[in-house]
Formats: C-alpha cells, structure tokens, sequence
RNA sequence: GCUCGGGUGGCGGAAUUGGUAGACGCGCAGGACUAAGGAUCCUGUGGGGCAACCUGUGCGGGUUCGAUUCCCGCCUCGAGCACCA
C-alpha cells in the first residue's frame, strides 16, 4: 500500500489534547462537600454499561454506545449541569479463570493487563470521564462493600404485610427459632437442582447451559447445597415499578414476560384420601376438568399409583429425568404420560377423573399439578386426544368462534351455579365458592425463581460466612473485605466442591469453624457499580448519604440515573438483578429511590461490512485501534454516530467512516490550506466582520437543530446539519471567525480534538473570541429572528400534485396568495376547463387546487 | 405459536399532531486542477421518457383535497420468549 497523507493531522494533536483534559482533570465532576463544588448546578448523571475486560480488547461496539453518553455528557456540561460520567471494570468472570487454569498465573495479573489496554484504548478515544472515579470489581475496596451489601441482604426479611426488607433482627426480637429465621433470609441456602459442569468446576445459571455447551463442555443437573437470593419476594414490585421508568418498552415487555406474573387460584383435588393442589388461571372451568395431570417428581404420585400402574409410572418417571428442561420443553414434541390408577374428585362436583403424569407439567411451576380442562386449552386437548379422555364444552365461544378448542373469553355452560355468567365474572364467582369451602384460593403466581448466587469459581467475591455445627454466620463487618486465598493451581477439581476448597488452612478456622467456599456470580458487582460512581473513593461507607441524596436524586420520578445506555443482552439480567439489590437497598433506608435507572436506552448492534454478526470466524471484526489509526478518534466517534440511530442494527462501512473523515478535513481546510511545501498555514479569509443573513441563518439553525438532536439522542441528524453549515460557510469568500467559533463550539461535544484545536488556533489570531477552551464554554443560544425568512417558497399543488413553486413575502394575506398560485401558466395547464371546488393553504407550506 | 421492532434509491439513512418523498453521507458518472491523482473542487444522480409528463416509500384495500405517515387485511426480515397450566 502506498503512503497516503493524513488530511489532518489528527495524529498530532488528538494524543496532545487527552493529555490536556487528563492534566487539567476538565471533567472531573465535584461531589458535594468539595471545594469546587456549585450547589446551583442541577446534576446530569450519564452511565454506560460497564465492560468486562477481555483480552481481545474493545471492539467497535463498545465506543458506539460510550461516544452517545459523552456526546450528552459534554453538552450537558457546557448547558451548566453538574455531570457525573464515570467509567470502570467489570472484572470477575471465568476467561481470567481459563487463563490461570493454562498458566497458572493469577487471575488478577491477567485482569490488570486487560484493564490497562481496555483504559488505553478509552483513553485514546477522548472520552470525557471523570477517571478519578474509576472502579473495578475486583478492586479489594470494591469487593469490601459488595460483601457488604451481601451481608445486608443475609441480614434482611421481606415482611408479609408490607412486602419491604426489614432488618433480620425485629425477627430474632420477636423469638423465632434459628430454623425460622434462616429461612426467611433474602439471602439463604437451599437443596436444589443446578446445572453443573464437572469440567468448568462450577454451576452454571440456566441461560448460560446452552453456550457452554456449545464450547464442548458437559452440563448435568444435580441438587446441590447452594446459596440463593429472595428476589421472588420482589416479583409484584419489579414488575409495577416498571411503568415509571423511561425504558424501551420491549425491555420492559421481556422483564414482565420473565417474571410472569399469572393472577388465577388454587384448587384442592382430593385423590385417595390425599389432598392434591393444582394452579389455575381458569378456575371458571372447573366443571370442565376431565383429567388431572401431576409433574412426574410430583411427591405424591408414589401415594397415588395403584399396584398395575406401579412399573408403568416407574419407567415413565425414569425416562423424564435423563432429560433436560430443555429436552422436556424445547421443541413442542408429541404428548406423552401415563395413568396412575389413582382418581381425583373434583370438588365442584364431586365427579372422579382420572389422574396421570405427564412431562408437560412441570414441578416448578405452580404447584406441580393441574386440572386438565381439554375443551378449553390446547396442551390438554392435544393430551386427551391422544389419550381417547372425554371433552366437556364449559364455556360458550362468541358467535363465530369455529376453534375446536377454544380459550378466550366467553359465557360459561354446563357449569351449574356459573352458568350464563361470563368468563371475568365465572371466575370471580368460583373463586369466592372455593374460598368459602375452603377448597381454594386465590393466588398469583410468578415464573420468576429465586436467584441461585453461588458458583464454585476462584475469580468471584468469597461469601462472608462461615460454618460451625452446620449453621452459616456472617463474619463481622470489620474482618471485610475477605479475599481468596492465593491457589497452587486453579484447576477444578471435577467434583462439585468449590475451588476454595483446596486452600484447606484459609478455610480451617479451628475449632469446629469454616470459611464459605463458594464464591459470588460476576452479577454481583454489577449489582450496584453505578452506586459506588458517585463516591468512588469512600472508606466508610459504600455511599455517602450526601453523595447518594445529590446523584441519584431522581425529582419525583422513580430512578436516579439519567441516562444509562447499553446493549440488550442484559435485559432479564444484570437489569433484574439491580433492581432488585436497589430495592432491598431502598428498603433498609440506604438509597431514597426506588429505582436505580430512570431511563435506558439500547444501542444497536453493529455488523460486520458483510452485514453479518462480527466474529474471529467470519474475519468481519473492525478493530478501533486500527481505525484511529487510519481516520483518527474524532472520525471514529463521528462515524459511529452518523451510521444511524443510535437504537438501530446497522452494518459497518470503511467507506462511511471515509465520508465523516472527508467533512472533519473540511472543517479543518476552513482554517488551514496547505502552503507549496504541504505545510498547514492558516488561511487568510477569517474576518472579524459580522455574519451576513444567511450566514446567520444556517449558523442558528445549526445551534437550534444540534441543540435537540442531542437532547432526542439523534445524532446522526444532527451531524447532518452541521455537514450542511460547514458547506455552506466553505463556500464563502470571507469567512466570519464568530460563526465558524459557533460551529466548532457544536461541534465540540462530538468531535472533541479537531474542535478544540481549531479553536485554539482562531483565539490566539482573534483576542476578541472567548478565550477558553470549548468544553469550559456555554452552550450557544441561537437567535429565532436569524431563522425567519422574509420571503418564503410555496409549493402549489393541482389536486394533491405538485405543479409550481412560486416565492413571496412570508406576510402575503391568504387571499392574495390563492390568487397568485391560481395565475401561474403551470398551474393553468391543469385547470384549464375545469372547475375549481376548493383552494386549500397550509400557512407558509403549499396551496392546494382542488378541480375536476 | 406469542411479544417487540423493522421493510423508503445501487448502499447507510432523512422526512410522520397527514402537507414539496429521498436531507446528509457513501457509491457511481461527467468536468476542473495536475506530470500524475486513490487528494481537492464543481456538476449530475429513484425509475421511465428527447420532452411536456408519467410513475414511485413491502403487497392489497379504505379514509382524505392530500397518506411513507391514519385504519383494515396480508407478505416478509430481525430479535426475544416458548408445553408457565
């Protein structure tokens, strides 16, 4: 490849300009109680999604979302706001693990290594984050208070009637016995079934089975002794909460359908003496109920079964457990299930039906067991098809209505005392009868499961517990941060043991005591990173009151943080999850609102040139480095944006990022042309001179236009705009410094090293221009009177086609006008012979001529 | 199957309380400058037609003086969820 010259020497001056901003600490954000802190100041609080630090380094999509933050944050700044924009590490997870497990080199080292290069690549990108903030999961100081808030949520119990953590202690005063309490604490053990990878020596959580999976690792279920977190406590709030926030209403959607609230009731069967509760949400088709089917773990089958039945149920139970959930629920395959012997009455009725076990309910929903109503939902129309069991018709389909299987709403029949009443009403009806028979209740139930929390890996926060006589307790807060002993090696030991294990004298604490070994997921530190942005350096405490009540002060509205920008992929995750912490947090009195995020925003993905997903084995990866090398920060930064919204899929195009290049070198060639030699001397057509109209005009109009689309997070319109006034100002023969001035000004937030460069170049040659840097500068104020024309064009349309254009005074009286468009020859040529009905004018747009 | 989001030139995209479709950029074509241009500048660029004009925002209807925008019915792409009782 042939040298090519940079058209700007970006090169130069960007690295010249980081140093500057990192030396004067320009966007360092003072909190309250320093001393340059402006208690006028209204405070912005912008927050991109953390990183996980991985050895490839950043790819292209990370600065897509970080320059939209920085493009606010800067704006924000020159508009007088106070603006916290903070940037860290999430930086537990297994890769670094992996790593060790090759080397036997300790996570941390490779971590570091991964963080310095993630810093130099953000650093090289201009970003204006307040760097005195940063953080790191991993950080002892960070871990310290992570372990904290563990110890808080261990600490805690939802109480009943006000479904709000309370500190554990009002149970311990009320004398509830240790089994009691233990048992209500938000974080507790439990016996359950996980994903476990002898080869990976940890459980996985059940959205990470299927990739690990696809990397060759085995996963197998098995129960296990592992710490859970209650955050079913919390389903009814995270789900209502969700309608004050400013979010993508697909992320909420996605968040209401995983915590699947479902509001039905709680029916007792009685089988052979047993009492067997199903869930509903169609109690008003009780009557209807022709079968019963319980999960095959169900603890009651083995009661029920009947001595011929007994081998049949045996095998078929047998069968189900070899497979997964994802076997047994994946793909919609065949029914299958078999017959207990045993019969269930039906309590309305007092009819017996049949009950079988079927793989199509399953233990962890409801209650394991269901009223098979066939006439009304498909799955057990489908079974009772397949198992020749009776359908009963108990609810009337509107007219029209031709489903063989019908589960809408309708009038219920051959229901007996719900006969003629419909659905909304059956159900409330049925619902009381059972209530007062006391056959049943009303319940709602929720698909969301507690959070398993525990993993058995190295590189995660260690559990601030240890154990005597089979008992957990807390160590005490002054032994934190408790951090993982330094291994020979790092290799799993294949049994389902904690790695920890291994270094058996920091877990033998003598007499009797041992440390916790499991360790916390990467989610924890995410849990709540955005708290710890506002008082970074605290040795007291996680969060200062003032600092928390000033940040994340939200003005009436749920969430504190402004605005958080990031990708999808989290959006039933690390966003549940820290919903959930900061509502324990707002419950035991440590934050004062409810939510952490009042508004997200998700930035699309970008593709690769070929339109596909970037990967190593596609070779469609864009490295940012190389592109600052060839284009330079700003020409990153400005292309990201320019691709188009900031929401939207869109691919990657070298010759896109050419095209912002091209207009940053233009801006630039409004202050230098290169001399004989190739040198850039600065031009000589500046002038101190006022603007003339136009010039005004387009200059306002930028303001104005830049001004809102960054507010509507349209960035690409708004570099559209400023495309146009450059062009428009290179096309002058004496160029007005102040309008150019105004231009970088806008410009600045986006283009932050061209900008400030050009500008320090024209305050030196012209003392009158303000002589600070942009970012220190205000935002301009445009001047509507700029923006008017006097004369204006109209558009004049024949029936709703445009046939002429014709330019008046924008103060033309409506009669005039209509006279005007009804003379000109062009429009003549369609009217001619016709009569004209109507004359519609839109107010300085169009006129319409309505003929025929 | 359900939920959400899309479908506009050769490409990325702009425009919707209904009012000039295609801003801006890429690409392409022609020209200028030049020893040279893969730099820069100028001009053109949805399709058809010499032209006047005709036509055009996934498809089919509807409302309207006027629809990319609103309504009804489809097709299609992407993402997520998926036997949740």
């Amino acid at each position: 490849m042939s040298q090519r010259r940079n058209q700007f020497p970006f090169d130069e001056f960007e690295p010249r300009w980081q140093q500057h901003w990192e030396k004067n600490k320009t966007f360092a954000a003072p909190n309250p109680g320093d001393k340059n802190f402006d208690v006028k100041k209204p405070k912005f609080y912008a927050l991109d999604m953390f990183p996980y630090p991985s050895g490839s380094g950043l790819h292209v999509g990370h600065p897509e979302g970080y320059t939209a933050t920085d493009i606010v944050s800067r704006f924000k700044r020159m508009k007088g706001f106070n603006v916290l924009h903070p940037m860290g590490w999430d930086s537990f997870g297994l890769p670094a693990e992996q790593h060790a497990i090759k080397t036997g080199e300790h996570p941390r080292i490779n971590t570091e290594n991964n963080v310095n290069n993630f810093r130099r690549q953000l650093k090289s990108l201009g970003f204006a984050y307040d760097w005195d903030r940063e953080i790191a999961t991993t950080d002892p100081e960070y871990v310290k208070w992570t372990q904290w808030i563990f110890l808080q949520l261990y600490k805690s119990y939802v109480c009943e009637k006000t479904g709000k953590a309370r500190p554990i202690a009002e149970l311990e005063k009320k004398g509830l016995s240790r089994e009691e309490i233990d048992s209500r604490r938000l974080a507790f053990v439990a016996d359950t079934p996980v994903n476990w990878s002898p080869d990976l020596g940890t459980v996985l959580a059940n959205e990470e089975v299927e990739e690990w999976r696809a990397k060759g690792h085995t996963v197998e279920r098995r129960p296990l002794r592992q710490w859970m977190l209650r955050i079913t406590a919390f389903a009814d709030r995270l789900i209502d909460d969700l309608d004050g926030l400013d979010w993508p209403e697909g992320i909420k959607n996605l968040q209401r359908n995983w915590i699947g609230r479902s509001e039905g009731a709680e029916v007792n069967f009685s089988v052979g003496g047993e009492t067997v509760t199903v869930f509903t949400t169609r109690p008003d088709t009780l009557f209807g109920a022709t079968y019963m089917v319980l999960a095959p773990e169900h603890p009651l089958v083995d009661k029920i079964t009947t001595k011929t039945q007994k081998k049949a149920v045996k095998d078929y139970q047998k069968v189900c457990s070899s497979k997964s959930d994802l076997e047994r629920t994946g793909l919609a395959t065949e029914k299958t299930g078999v017959f207990t012997g045993g019969n269930a009455i039906n309590p309305v009725n007092g009819q017996e039906i049949p009950v079988w076990i079927a793989d199509y309910v399953m233990m962890g929903y409801g209650t394991g067991a269901i009223m098979a109503v066939p006439a009304h939902d498909e799955r057990d129309f489908e079974f009772a098809e397949k198992f020749k069991i009776p359908v009963i018709q108990v609810v009337q389909a509107p007219e029209g209505n031709q489903d063989k299987c019908f589960c809408g709403n309708g009038v219920a029949i051959n229901s007996g005392f719900l006969d003629g009443l419909s659905t909304p009403v059956a159900k409330q009806n049925i619902t009381e009868w059972l209530e007062e028979k006391k056959l049943g209740k009303k319940t709602i139930n929720f698909k969301l499961r507690d959070w398993l929390f525990s993993r058995q890996r190295y590189w995660g926060e260690p559990f601030p517990i240890v154990w005597k006589d089979g008992k957990h307790f807390a160590i005490d807060e002054s032994e934190l941060p408790l951090l993982a002993p330094e291994l020979e090696d790092y290799k799993p030991t294949g049994k389902p043991e904690a790695i920890l294990s291994k270094a058996t004298t920091w877990v033998d604490l003598g007499n009797g005591t041992t440390r916790e070994t499991n360790t916390m997921p990467q989610w924890a530190g995410s849990c709540w990173y955005y708290l710890r942005y506002c008082d970074a350096r605290n040795s007291d405490a996680f969060i200062s009151t003032e600092a928390e009540s000033y940040w994340l002060s939200a003005d009436g509205k749920p969430g504190g943080v402004d605005l958080y920008v990031g990708g999808t992929e989290h959006a039933v995750l690390h966003l549940l999850y820290a919903r959930f912490w900061h509502k324990v947090l707002y419950d035991l009195g440590h934050v004062k609102t409810v939510e952490p995020f009042q508004k997200l925003v998700n930035q699309g993905l970008i593709l690769g040139e070929d339109g596909q997903k970037m990967s190593k084995s596609a070779g469609n990866v864009v490295n940012p480095d190389e592109v600052v090398k060839l284009y330079g920060a700003d020409s990153l930064r400005l292309y990201e944006m320019f691709m188009g919204p900031l929401e939207q899929v869109k691919p990657w195009s070298m010759n896109g990022v050419e095209g912002v290049y091209r207009f940053l070198a233009r801006v630039w060639r409004l202050v230098f042309e290169a001399d004989q030699e190739g040198e850039w001397k600065k031009r000589t057509h500046l002038t101190e001179n006022e603007p003339d109209k136009a010039t005004n005009k387009i200059v306002h109009a930028t303001i104005k236009k830049v001004g809102e689309d960054i507010e509507n997070l349209n960035f690409n319109t708004a570099i559209s705009q400023m495309m146009v006034c450059c062009n428009e100002l290179s096309r002058l023969e004496v160029l007005p410094v102040k309008s150019l001035a105004t231009l970088l000004l806008v410009l600045n937030p986006f283009a932050p090293h061209l900008s400030e460069e050009l500008y320090g170049v024209l305050r030196k040659a012209f003392p009158k221009l303000e002589q600070k840097d942009l970012a220190s500068q205000s935002w301009p104020e445009y001047e509507p009177s700029y923006l008017i024309e006097d004369e204006i064009e109209i558009v004049i349309q024949v029936n709703g086609k445009v046939r002429d254009r014709i330019t008046v005074n924008r103060e033309i009286p409506q009669p005039e006008l209509e006279a005007l468009a009804q003379q000109s020859p062009k429009v003549q040529v369609f009217t001619d012979g016709k009569t004209i009905c109507k004359i519609i004018v839109v107010p300085g747009k169009l006129v319409n001529i309505v003929a025929n």
